[in-house]
DNA sequence: CAAAAAATTGGACAATCGTCCAAAAAAGAG
DNA sequence: CTCTTTTTTGGACGATTGTCCAATTTTTTG
């Protein structure tokens, strides 16, 4: 199991760089308008070297897909997770409107290669697999939620967490969108939106009128 | 005002039947992947009159976007604002649900166009101009339902369409991307998410327990 | 050190792209 | 009908694309 040899692993390390400068030069330029020329220049790299790495351009995008889903589910369970039961809601709100402030173009790639997603069977694949671990993630909670406090909720577990993913998967999108604002402004304006949400999906513990945290 | 010549009616015919097949051909392809030539094999005519109808691609595709708006917010509002108050919600479901059988491919379309004008933002700005008449839209039946009907809103009118249209629009994509089951199956489960949410958001008249109307 | 293997280069390649234009065809005006 | 204008054509243009490869450099191995 272990590999047979360094350079392997040393040829993985190669391997990881380039997915990670592909991805910073595919959320600067989008799907419809990066190149693989773009992509070499940006890692410093020639143009062969690519193909010499990936069978393919759409090889190279699939593990920059999946290469980003690990990346933000990991952060995601890291701090959602592991937040205190109380407070959770604002927890959340708190960690997307960061992960929004520090990553705008990430999550931009991210409706961008859904979008594509749509378009191209082997891409909506992987979309897929990263959408059922944070639909995932987020039934988890909502289960925890229920158990150790006594959440009420309206329907079962599962139907409740595919709603709260598609509430905020559309409000983020509405974050992105918004720019007639500052992206604070915006932001907090998706943090507010996303409280009131919650509060009336979910019978959670403070009603109302405490307003929600902010990231700063 | 009136157009100085008959042949000038004809040519804004034409614009309009190539701005269709155009909008034909970037639904079934993708913003990513259509080309002019594809738009003028598909139209019937040869390369350069797309160009002597449109300055350059970007031009045709602004206006694609313009007439998607068009068409759709129209059916929106022949269909929703007409509705009878009492059953405004199953109504919304039965019109967004046959909305998404029959012009599926104008959706995806509309999300591919949306992760676009992220990067364009020339697009953005369309973009933009349709969400807000879909954002009041909402407000305008949200009012309706408040003054005329007793409904209560936790938040004001404004917040609350704009937390509705965000709703609508996570789930629509989620229901676009849930392919693991049959178009109608992946409706009708749009439509009873959609149904959960609205009776939570906002407390209509019969509380729960009857099931989503159907549009077939 | 020398030989073998891996990594990298720079460019060629066919295909496709948006753009543009001179000339032909069609339509309208007198 | 002829002349003018509008519409349409088919192809050329340079730029860019993904793909591929022979030659070179670097690294590893014996």
């Amino acid at each position: 199991m272990t590999p047979p040899s360094k350079s392997q692993a040393k040829a993985e390390a190669k391997r990881a760089f380039l997915i990670e400068q592909a991805t910073i030069c595919l959320a600067e330029k989008g799907y419809a308008h990066v190149s693989l020329r773009d992509i070499a220049k940006e890692s410093g790299v020639s143009l062969g070297i690519l193909h010499y790495y990936f069978a393919s351009k759409e090889e190279l995008l699939l593990e920059v897909i999946a290469s980003y889903k690990e990346r933000f589910i990991a952060e995601l369970e890291r701090e959602v997770v592991a937040a205190p039961l109380d407070n959770f809601f604002p927890a959340l709100a708190a960690v997307l409107g960061r992960s929004l402030l520090e990553d705008r173009k990430l999550h931009r790639l991210w409706y961008d290669l859904q979008a594509q997603a749509l378009y191209t069977p082997v891409f909506l694949e992987q979309v897929h697999h990263t959408r059922n671990r944070l639909h995932d993630l987020i039934a988890r909670m909502l289960k925890r939620l229920q158990t150790e406090r006594g959440a009420a909720l309206a329907v079962d577990v599962s139907a409740a967490s595919s709603i709260l993913y598609s509430v905020i998967d559309g409000m983020i999108l509405q974050c992105l969108l918004d720019e007639s604002r500052t992206a604070a402004e915006a932001i907090s304006r998706f943090q507010l939106a996303l409280h009131h949400v919650l509060e009336s999906l979910f019978s959670s513990g403070s009603p109302a009128t405490h307003p929600v945290e902010r990231g700063d």
